[in-house]
DNA sequence: GTCTATAGTGCGATAGAC
DNA sequence: GTCTATCGCACTATAGAC
């Protein structure tokens, strides 16, 4: 007779996400979880540094393909076209196979603040780690940046359409169309803005 | 003799930074920032939803002025323009003589993973209003929810780089210096892009 | 204002795999 | 023997219920 099952982080991740389902997140203790595959509390503290945590693996996956898409942009790639690799690499794990999952998923996500602190912490975090990915490749700090900040805005923008009701565009053919809309907004207006502070018109345009 | 001083809030505040810096966050208990302006925990809490919202007063009044610079902008302003606005009328609140204390807060917040989970629902919370002033402006959704992300994008990275060591430009000059990057990058690379997924080459370009 | 549930930590003990 | 996963227990702080 085995002491423990193996796989005790797959069976605690599946298990959180059913009981979060059916009761709710904060009505879920971590012992519930723990015991409903036979484990502590203590043990599942070993898994997951927090109760949270249990929702967001796999978060190193996606930041090596962000990573692996930046390198993969040809040598004279712009920010922009790096951004735009990274993109379709995380594609692949957005599959239609994968869209209820994470269709279920979001839906604790964005009943509980507490969980969506969370997230846009990993979002975060796979900006940092673009960035000094395009900073490798020798894009300038405040640069590579804006154009991380921006390659995760538009993923997030994606995401949010890909699971909305009714969707069926693939993931990969989103992500392109949002961000062709950001480069088209982006394009749209002329450089030289003009903008109103405390109701005196000011010229706020800046030429570097 | 009064029962209790007046601005319990603001007290709590200042305390509570206070201590922060100097013990830092997770040794600083609400039960020690409480006594430290003689009241009790129970009081910290009902000023305070949690810990760490005591460092993130004041964002209603920033969101207020993003909305009314979202107002601001001329009738027949661009998206971009709309937002353009909105970061000039925030501007006024990172005056120079606020840069130190912001400094000495954004420490505290950059050591402390769960106080910048915090910060990033409190600038997503920004994007969110934001999205629907320019929506309520008549910017499609998908295009106000692009460019709101964008300006908090750029109002994150202007205060970034406002507080960074030796930095003497002002919050509204950093901001619009971003925002010209961000422009200036979408305007560099052609709009169709070229990437590589999982090493062969495909055409990702996409008019609509 | 008091009481209590839950999250999360520290440390020692145990049991199997190697 | 070492390494790793687990358990058990005592403990604090947060936060919400009463």
């Amino acid at each position: 007779m085995v002491r423990w099952e193996p796989g005790a982080r797959e069976r605690l991740r599946t298990a959180a996400l059913d009981l979060f389902v059916s009761r709710g997140f904060e009505k879920t203790t971590t012992a519930d979880i723990a015991a409903a595959v036979g484990l502590t509390e203590r043990t599942f503290f070993r898994h997951f540094a927090d109760k949270r945590e249990v929702l967001f693996s796999g978060q190193e996956l996606l930041e090596q393909a962000f990573l692996e898409g930046v390198a993969a942009a040809p040598p004279d790639a712009a920010p922009l076209e790096m951004v735009a690799s990274a993109l379709s690499a995380v594609a692949p794990f957005f599959s239609d196979e994968r869209r209820a999952y994470s269709r279920r998923r979001q839906t604790i996500i964005s009943e509980n603040p507490a969980l969506q602190e969370r997230e846009l912490l990993k979002l975060a975090g796979l900006a940092v780690v673009a960035a000094a990915a395009l900073q490798a490749r020798g894009v300038p700090r405040s640069r590579a940046t804006l154009a991380a900040e921006s390659g995760v805005t538009v993923f997030g923008v994606a995401f949010g359409e890909w699971i909305a009701d009714g969707e069926e565009r693939s993931f990969l053919d989103i992500e392109h169309e949002v961000l062709g809309e950001l480069v088209a907004m982006a394009a749209g207006p002329p450089p030289a803005v003009s903008v109103l502070v405390k109701g005196s018109e000011i010229d706020a345009s800046r030429r570097s």
